[in-house]
DNA sequence: AGACGTCACTTGTCCTTACGAGTGATGACT
DNA sequence: AGTCATCACTCGTAAGGACAAGTGACGTCT
């Protein structure tokens, strides 16, 4: 480190060093760093340092490196897709999503017999180990390439009561709304986001480069009755997409969410 | 590595060990892993391989290590805080927002003058470097320790038009929608959100743990004038804190969002 | 009894060395 | 001209050694 001494250690000194060349323009976005070997000789420090700082950049999401070719500054573009979670109805009384159109189905959907968990379960008001069918799909934009994992819950209970919602539930969501409202639901829905980073497989599923964290939302279906109708959950990239929410103002106070 | 060869490099063979052993639950939330010691012994690899096994799972989210006492499983335990995002109406028709009254100040806000940047330029819908009042807050919620980064824009044409908004930049937002509503606007919002990895000025002020992601929000006001009225961003730690909306079907198609 | 130093344990940092593996250009051979 | 081997460059993996630094318990000294 010929450089000015920082607070911590050397790797995090390098790291910090790399980021300021960084976010004062000194590299542009998609431009090439210096390899480890330049770095090695710039800052005087072994190699392991230098692949210290290099995963301390990374992990911040500030780079990106690709084997055998170098590490690039990443783009902080913005998300190439808007998830308009809002729904609407045509004239006809049908549903439609905004981004419903958009996607496709990258593999053939999986309907199977599940039951509740800790988490699913709450979200049904249901309790623990109830039947439900479910169904996964691999969902891709051809557009801009984003991936989503999505899935759907239908309780046993309520497949009962509409039956054309179990004969396929695999199909579209908005199929399903429709099917509900027929049966003399009228539909609103709640819906939960959280953000974490991925689990290996799901890396691998949508294609997540590194120190991408996804968004993971859970929907859930209210009718008429009391009781939580369908619960689905989308999985996505958040380097790709940013959700869209509409908010108008409640008459009533709303209560107090837990917590 | 006396386990079954495994698909990868070797430090992801015993990463996989030790996931899969957390996962089937040999290793409870909270409870301590083997040290770098015994994971050598056991998986007879050098310590290089172990931290680096060890360094891919705290990526992951999945353990925590701390200095001198070892690594913990981490509890995936919910968010400690659903922000519920909805906005309601007393009788009196003044606002609420369901999280409003929990968030504590933890420093003075800071008022300043400021410019749009390009982000910020688009969502009011205003060019770049346009003039804007601003006002940065860290908030606390004192129940749980969680913390947020907060801050409101106003562009100046609005503060001109309302001139008691400009007066207090640094009030409650329930305030400044009063405001505006008193100016004869009937409000709705729009809001956005996105996940995203800290910078490390935003790890330290929201005392963020390993590889935790952040809620960013957008909302910005609307009124009954056509232009965008206020800006507000939260950004949020997403270990700590989940997002919760209400959704109603729209009457009208909603209109195709950008991508 | 209390304060404090020491020690054994943990992870953190840093170095050297070596080889494997992906990438692209160069040049020789067909 | 086209095909393919080679080479130089990149990052990835793996080992071994040494010392620093945080943590908590144990034991000694006051």
């Amino acid at each position: 480190m010929t450089e000015i001494q920082r607070p911590g250690a050397l790797y995090q000194q390098v790291a910090a060093a790399i980021r300021e060349a960084i976010l004062k323009g000194e590299f542009a976005p998609g431009a090439p760093l210096p390899s480890e070997a330049q770095l090695i000789e710039r800052y005087k420090v072994s190699r392991p340092t230098v692949r210290n700082a290099v995963a301390a950049l990374r992990a911040e999401g500030l780079i990106e490196v690709r084997h055998g070719k170098g590490s690039f500054v990443r783009s902080d573009g913005q998300p190439s897709v808007t998830l308009d979670r809002r729904v609407s109805r045509t004239a006809e009384g049908r549903f439609e999503m905004p981004n419903g159109a958009v996607w496709d189905e990258t593999e053939e959907p999986t309907p199977y017999r599940s039951h509740t968990t800790t988490a699913t379960g709450q979200l049904l008001e249901l309790g623990e180990e109830e039947a439900l069918f479910g169904c996964d799909r691999l969902l891709t934009d051809p557009a801009s390439g984003t991936r989503a994992m999505h899935r759907t819950l239908i309780p046993f209970e309520v497949a009962e009561e509409i039956p054309s919602l179990a004969d396929a539930p695999d199909q579209r969501t908005a199929s399903a709304y429709w099917l509900l409202t027929q049966a003399g639901h009228k539909l609103w829905w709640s819906e939960t986001v959280r953000a974490r980073m991925p689990l290996p497989d799901e890396r691998t599923a949508l294609q997540l480069p590194d120190a991408t964290p996804i968004l993971h939302l859970s929907r859930v279906t209210h009718g008429t009755s009391g009781r939580p109708l369908i619960l689905e959950e989308l999985r996505v990239g958040a380097d790709r997409a940013e959700l869209a929410y509409r908010i108008t103002a409640d008459k009533e106070p709303a209560r107090r969410a837990r917590g």
